[in-house]
DNA sequence: CCTTGATAGTGTAAAAACAACACTTAGTAA
DNA sequence: TTACTAAGTGTTGTTTTTACACTATCAAGG
């Protein structure tokens, strides 16, 4: 045996990823959760996720673990934080890293499975007792959804290739949990380099046709690189 | 064997730690390396860290590594990124957490060891080059280091319980590689209302005495609950 | 005790960013 | 044609940021 070969000398340790996953909705921002089917547990609600394969990265792990459970694919994803505790699972020992991700809660059919027994999303409002950590998962996944939301371009990621400003405002507000001033939000946020309108509108609701703009990832690294600042508010 | 026990099924995954450790100081910023003493990558220097230990925390490793090494106790460390591409290990699997940590340089003889053969305080502009993937856990370890700096009570943390307006500028300049006015920091730092000013000075320096000012962490508490904005510039 | 050297300490004015606020416009549907 | 709905638009007062240069207070040394 080689010495000092950490391989050989690990110990048994599982290795899983748990993803908190927004799904931002005009009614309100929500969360997935599973219904624990196995002890421990059983029953109650936990955040999805599942243990990493040989070969796989974490972030693989968790975006596989994303499809297997909702069906759910090309989202952003992003790790925030490793949870370690020895205890954390009774099960053994567990060490998980916590990714947050975000959808575009209408192409989903988020309607559609809200109802389902064993996955249902929860508005952050009232969110039911939760299996594990998951509680403080869930509350840090949170504050680094929205800490990368003001400060990255993860907003236009959601948003639809072409959007209005209306789109990036309702988003954004329901991701924050805040209100904005409609004039002020509009003034500021076109006047980013990187909105850029478009000749096209938005047509066929039973209003006046809104402008559609896009976002220029190029514009935004250059505008962004090595500045420290908040970007979107 | 029970079904679908994660830890029966788990593979042969190392779990390490990593550490980019600052050591501010006068004349500039600091990482510390260590020179690897073992294949692969001997002789190139390298993040310290090491594997956990079965019942430690992520954190307990990190620290307990850090204090084998570096002789460094009760400092600020903060996990930032954890790190798991299959090939980034030579020797195998090997998952590793990363955080930074800062030292008062001062205190911890940071020029005596500056010599030494197998660890060396690097200045930030004149890294050599590292082993395995470590140069982009430094490089990720510098933003999330300053990106924390601004935006929380960690500056304080390495200060003195008492410091003058000079020693926190110093510092926060080193540590964000920039300059800022004189006037306008000390109005805005000393404005704060965790920043509290005592009745004390600081004597025996060959020049005109400062204030000394303490931090007020119950006030920090208050003052940035639920604040997303920029604290410290 | 007077000078020198070193850092501490201080205010103002111009520019930019932010916050508050209400009405008109351009479509669709009845 | 009217009614409804969301889109779109400017100004003003307040706050924050930036740029900028001299005086004050101590210790040390001649």
């Amino acid at each position: 045996m080689v010495k000092n070969d950490p391989i050989a000398k690990c110990h048994k340790i599982a290795i899983a990823t748990d993803c908190v996953l927004f799904g931002p909705c005009t009614d309100g921002n929500r969360v997935l959760l599973i219904k624990r089917k196995n002890d421990p547990f059983r029953g109650k609600w936990a955040l999805p996720g599942g243990f990493l394969e040989s070969g796989e990265s974490l972030e693989d792990c968790s975006r596989r673990e994303l499809v297997e459970e909702t069906g759910v694919e090309g989202i952003y994803l992003k790790q925030f934080r490793t949870f370690s505790e020895p205890s954390r699972d009774p099960r053994g020992r567990v060490i998980t890293a916590a990714y947050f991700a975000l959808i575009r809660a209408q192409e989903h059919g988020l309607r559609a499975t809200e109802d389902a027994d064993e996955a249902k999303w929860f508005f952050l409002h009232k969110l039911p007792p939760l299996a594990f950590d998951h509680k403080k998962i869930l509350e840090e996944g949170i504050k680094a959804m929205r800490s990368d939301l003001i400060r990255s371009s993860t907003l236009f990621s959601i948003l639809p290739a072409r959007f209005t400003l209306s789109h990036a405002q309702d988003l954004f507000e329901c991701l924050l949990d805040l209100e904005l001033d409609k004039r002020n939000f509009r003034k500021k946020f076109s006047g980013f380099s990187f909105v850029v309108e478009t000749e096209e509108t938005l047509r066929g609701k039973k209003q006046r046709p809104a402008k559609l703009y896009e976002f220029d990832a190029e514009q935004f690294k250059e505008e962004t690189h090595s500045d420290l600042r908040l970007v979107l508010i």
